[in-house]
DNA sequence: TACTATTTTATAATCGTTATAATTAGTTTA
DNA sequence: TAAACTAATTATAACGATTATAAAATAGTA
């Protein structure tokens, strides 16, 4: 199924005319394969077996190219760098303050706050964002085990 | 009713030990007096006449300051610079894709969200944040007079 | 296969933010 | 009130993420 992420994306690439390189190829398998929320440095690092002379500034191109064509998104919490994001569905995240791990979930049905919020302001509203903060199950445990 | 808050910000502060400094006591007060949401850079810029010789750090040192204190929240888009924003009541932000400008809107009721992420993730959560992204009325005014 | 525009690379530059160390200034206590 | 102590400010340099640049390489097409 990954595997149908991969080959749609190559498509979508394809049919905005852009070219598809190996770095390309490369980026997108990772992001798909892993699934994870990887900041453009971690990818630099993961595919630096493969590629050993590329570039970082190929990461970041290539992260914008995807980020303009559709394939993901870009999310940036306070710390440093942004991080990104592989669009397969709608869905929110929430982010571990310990240990920063991201979880994705999904709750539908918050386009009533769009609609509410166009009526107040004006706005014509296109897209919102969403993010939850706390602390994972794992660093809950961790802590408690700490205090007692 | 802005002099309310400044008050209580500086009340806050003095429970908590922190000093009043001239340059805290500026920095507040540009806040509160035009409730928007400036970058640290636009804080720095806006207080050079009165204090020449301030220093960027000062500005970022106390920005941190406030934020660890509660009185104000830091905001980061996807552009360069954080923003900063006075903490009156809960609201959220819509901003305007085309020119920048950020409104305050109001929507209560999103503690639902909290307690069902918890529920579906095992995290504790803490807090979220909502934003929206869309046309203000002006530009969109202004496109279609171009369009048109 | 050859062509051409796009992409990659390597490097340097930029920009926001933070660290450092010396100086200055609030606050506390005698 | 004045000395003393500690925290805050300043000036500067450093840092890290991201972007700009120009030359070299390459994907896609005829």
């Amino acid at each position: 199924m990954s595997e149908l992420h991969l080959t749609e994306a190559l498509d979508t690439l394809k049919q905005a005319g852009i070219r598809i390189t190996p770095q390309r190829h490369a980026i997108l398998e990772y992001m798909i394969q892993f699934m994870s929320h990887p900041t453009a440095d971690e990818i630099y690092k993961a595919l630096e077996d493969k590629f050993p002379n590329m570039s970082v500034a190929t990461v970041y191109n290539n992260l914008r190219v995807f980020k303009d064509a559709g394939l993901i998104k870009e999310l940036n919490y306070g710390d440093a760098s942004s991080r990104f994001d592989f669009v397969t569905h709608d869905h929110y995240h929430i982010m571990c303050e310990d240990c920063g791990k991201i979880v994705d979930f999904q709750y539908p049905g918050l386009d009533e706050i769009e609609h509410c919020a166009s009526q107040v302001t004006g706005f014509q509203v296109n897209s919102h964002r969403l993010e939850l903060y706390g602390t994972c199950a794992t660093c809950l445990a961790a802590k408690q085990k700490v205090s007692s």
